[in-house]
DNA sequence: TTTGGTGCAAAAAGTTTGCATCCTT
DNA sequence: AAGGATGCAAACTTTTTGCACCAAA
């Protein structure tokens, strides 16, 4: 999602676009990773001198709720990203190394066999890790 | 996994066999879903009334270490299981009610179709949400 | 007896909440 | 002008660390 999609969706919910808001929808449309709230902490600071740990997790918060971004649950925390630009049922690429994810859209539910039929299944979760293009040196 | 197993399996690896690691290989024998430290910590410390948190986390770790837990991130936070007695690769069902995980061999690898060959995977996630028989009610 | 395990206390890290003030709408 | 957004302080939860004492092997 490119940084203007991003404030323009916020807008419609009737959330106020502040100069904070709208740096944040920047940083996330040109992060190809997932980032830590705080990362977004610290790379926020630098342009904010007062910014505040708890104002980073309300809005990282809000534009989760509101479907800005997708929140991610690694061994080693919480992450968030830009949602993704895929309208389509799909998983992802994720890289080891820089975490960048790759949309893909094959979908092991369509070819799962042996599921127990007492079992009523209402989502999955479906992930490939590995090194991208740019981390395999 | 039995709680002799783990036992056994701790022993083996050099661990000691306090009476403590002892009732939480039981417990975590018993368990069919998964347990959160806290979890672990109220159940401990009924039995032992000088359980420090510490040493709950201590051991946690020291067991998934080892191998005979797993460790498991959900959205809500690091929960446990005992490690799963199925052997060959598998994946899980895991009952969104009870928590329960149902072992099933079936792997979208044998199957994924379209994956970028530049990307060079090494591992991967996949299970299935849903609701067990006994949760269906 | 020796080394690892435990409890205690404290610190560290991560996250949330209340409130006064500021700023977008 | 009004209500949402922010900063500040503080509380809270979860997890880790140092140290003295205790116990399994």
């Amino acid at each position: 999602m490119k940084a203007e999609e991003i404030i323009q969706a916020m807008a419609e919910q009737g959330m106020r676009i502040t100069d904070q808001r709208r740096t944040l929808a920047e940083l996330f449309a040109k992060s190809e990773g997932y980032v830590t709230p705080k990362a977004v902490y610290e790379i926020m600071g630098k342009t904010y001198g007062g910014l505040s740990f708890d104002t980073v997790y309300r809005n990282l918060r809000i534009m989760h709720d509101m479907g800005v971004l997708e929140q991610f649950v690694f061994e080693d925390g919480i992450k968030f990203r830009a949602r993704c630009s895929e309208m389509d049922h799909h998983h992802h690429l994720i890289c080891l190394q820089c975490e960048k994810t790759i949309p893909f859209v094959f979908c092991p539910m369509d070819e799962v066999k042996g599921l127990p039929d007492d079992f009523k299944a209402v989502k999955h979760k479906f992930e490939i890790y590995g090194y991208c293009k740019d981390c395999q040196k």
